[in-house]
DNA sequence: AGCAATAATTGACTTGAGCAACAATGTCAA
DNA sequence: TTGACATTGTTGCTCAAGTCAATTATTGCT
């Protein structure tokens, strides 16, 4: 009774495409890197803490495109995990200084290696040449201009 | 005081770019169509229905890529919103047969103008060609095998 | 008849996003 | 200087989704 499934437009939908690489490729990434009781969030964001010490909870929020309240509760975990740290920053009592702990730092190196091999593993299907093709083609998307809601 | 945040080695990463463009292109087309009160994913299911009409629940699930408790749930919406209908089957009392209503029919025609729009406006900022390769290097992905955890 | 497999469902739990409100702090203009 | 306004981190609330286990009804097999 296997009546096998149409499709319909879907598969001719970047939204539908993009959809299912993400759960793909950042699942597949997750499941990997679970052992260290980190999400693919948290090692993005301790990417970003790494290449910018002492970065406000704002700054890092606008960078990362999530709400501030979302980085509130983000740092909160890795904070709690002994990865990274709020300090006092001098001139503004307002914002937090986030830097990497010690551990966090061992951890990061850690990761970066297991998140090339994944990568490489996750592309093994297309050519170096592809491979980057298909990341800049992402990275114009990402660049463009915000879609607006259009015309209603 | 815009200390303009580094991404460190994000930028080069696949799941990285994917995770964002998913954010921006799904993102901004749930925006668009929330005014229908209808989520992106309902938005799929509803093409998936239409395109399979009488299909079982876990067919759907399966076609979908979601676990078949979730599958409940999104049919249990669209059903209070009266768009498909659970529909008894001859010969198997298990299973429902998932159909559009008028109502669903005539609102995935209006999205689906939609979509077709919003799409367009997504991928401006490629030639035409781009957009294909773009797609098919994605499908290529999609269609790859699962990703391993890798060896430890 | 008896029993394993299947379809749908439910409940509990977790995650993530988005929004609104708030207190503390900083900035700026009159 | 002071009063209006903006910004920062934080919390609480809501909602969509995803996982996992358990339950019920039904079907098919032997």
């Amino acid at each position: 009774m296997k009546r096998d499934t149409s499709l319909g437009i879907l598969p001719g939908l970047l939204g539908y495409q993009l959809r299912h690489a993400n759960l793909k490729v950042v699942g597949g990434f997750a499941e990997r890197i679970a052992p260290h009781n980190v999400t693919a969030s948290q090692f993005g964001l301790l990417v970003l803490v790494g290449a910018n010490p002492g970065a406000t909870q704002t700054a890092l929020a606008g960078a990362f495109g999530t709400d501030r309240s979302v980085m509130v509760r983000l740092i909160d975990r890795l904070e709690a995990a002994g990865l990274v740290d709020r300090r006092a920053r001098e001139g503004d009592r307002r914002s937090n200084a986030i830097v990497l702990t010690g551990n966090g730092a061992a951890l990061l190196e850690r990761l970066k290696r297991e998140v090339r091999a994944f990568e490489d593993a996750a592309t093994a299907c297309l050519s170096p040449e592809e491979t980057e093709t298909l990341l800049s083609l992402l990275r114009r998307i990402n660049a463009g201009p915000r879609v607006s809601a259009g015309p209603r």
